[in-house]
DNA sequence: CGCATCTTTGAACTGGTTCAAGATCCGTGG
DNA sequence: CCACGGATCTTGAACCAGTTCAAAGATGCG
């Protein structure tokens, strides 16, 4: 617990801007734990009593269609929070799956639940994280599936792009196909496309530096008035 | 305020399990509104004090992206609340428009969060609200962004049926596009088609009686086992 | 080293788009 | 009450982006 207050993320995670008096209050263990990429934090339908703060890595929530396809609902990046509605479900609503190896905060529901009664803070952080996990839901469905192949391509880089140095690391085609709503063969052609154009530059199987200007441009989201 | 305790969507909206001690603590007004078809609520940035629940009537919010082409993000339909944003942010993030006559009422950010504050039982609704909307979000991703253009018509009617007596009143062809992602042409064409093998039946120009099973089957959403 | 998995590429096909022309609906004013 | 004009809806035909199916490279792991 004492680790959250020295937490490298905590700017952004869920106990931001806690008082000392507000840590006071917790008494359960909050869970640090590491996942591998692969690996399931969770599936739908699963029993509901904790909820987790990504640390590091990436987490992909899916939900499974009639046909047993899956089709990515959004995408959880250091930070963000996942699971909340176990606060209000006894049951999760998504599969949460990491695609990178992932380190997370596990924090059971009493926890919360208790902060968010005795803690101002805590609580207007709590809905400010509901109203972020709407807004994350809506940008998906306008960013990732609309427009052309090319042009969803091109955002989902700049989705994944790392600030600091304009690379990404790009999920296996089949998850880019479900997150994007076209198919694995799609999705591998439109990146050899970028790779023959420079857009991007790969650095090793995964891992691409990215020209963003130009993928910007491809994306649409862009000052092409030039 | 009154009213409030009589009201017909009582059971679904916002203010559903209040008790008697809790309505004791509103004090600014709920304003009781009607907007006409095609009139819009707010746009994306308005600053938004108050929020709304939905009586009657159908409300899109949509997201306008840089084409200038719109994107519809959800419906919100009889019981649902809109512009729950108001409550973390101080401008709403979507444009909000009906499609249909609608009432509604306004209900101050004041009055919600000082019932947020002070009742237990609103305060839980909310965060339940707020659950709500994520799932409709992830659930019309899913839905309305999936598959193919025939199928995502077919999940459109049944969303917009009224269980009631099996009919529906579809909005005009362009918004359709925009909620699937096809364009206005598609939309036509496969409405169209529905009439043609009686999976869609007119009453009048914009009203249809549909046959539910049918329509289950095309969206792929079934038992088609059989 | 060899097998399983994932990625890339090719070629034919098709669902959906695009562009363009009619048809239908509806409000308005004569 | 009807005729006009703008908007919406429908339909057709050519075109193309993306899918499908299939097969050939990569890659990685035991």
């Amino acid at each position: 617990m004492l680790r959250c207050r020295r937490c490298g993320v905590r700017q952004l995670a869920l106990f931001n801007d806690l008082t000392d008096d507000d840590f006071k209050l917790v008494h359960l263990p909050i869970e640090d734990m590491a996942i591998a990429k692969r690996a399931i934090l969770y599936n739908a339908g699963d029993n509901a009593n904790a909820l987790f703060t990504l640390r590091s890595g990436l987490i992909k929530l899916t939900h499974y269609l009639a046909d047993g396809s899956q089709r990515v609902v959004r995408l959880v990046r250091p930070g963000g929070t996942i699971g909340l509605e176990a606060l209000v479900s006894d049951s999760f609503a998504h599969h949460a799956e990491a695609l990178q190896d992932s380190t997370l905060c596990r924090i059971p529901v009493a926890v919360v639940e208790k902060l968010d009664r005795e803690s101002p803070h805590l609580h207007k952080q709590l809905l400010t994280r509901w109203h972020q996990a709407v807004m994350e839901s809506d940008n998906w469905l306008t960013q990732m599936s609309t427009g052309s192949a090319r042009e969803r391509v091109a955002r989902l880089c700049l989705y994944l792009c790392d600030d600091a140095d304009d690379s990404c690391v790009l999920p296996g085609r089949e998850d880019i196909g479900a997150m994007l709503g076209i198919t694995t063969e799609t999705a591998s052609r439109i990146i050899a496309e970028f790779r023959r154009n420079g857009h991007l530059n790969p650095r090793c199987r995964s891992e691409f530096d990215l020209d963003v200007k130009a993928l910007q441009v491809v994306a649409g989201l862009d000052h092409e008035a030039a």
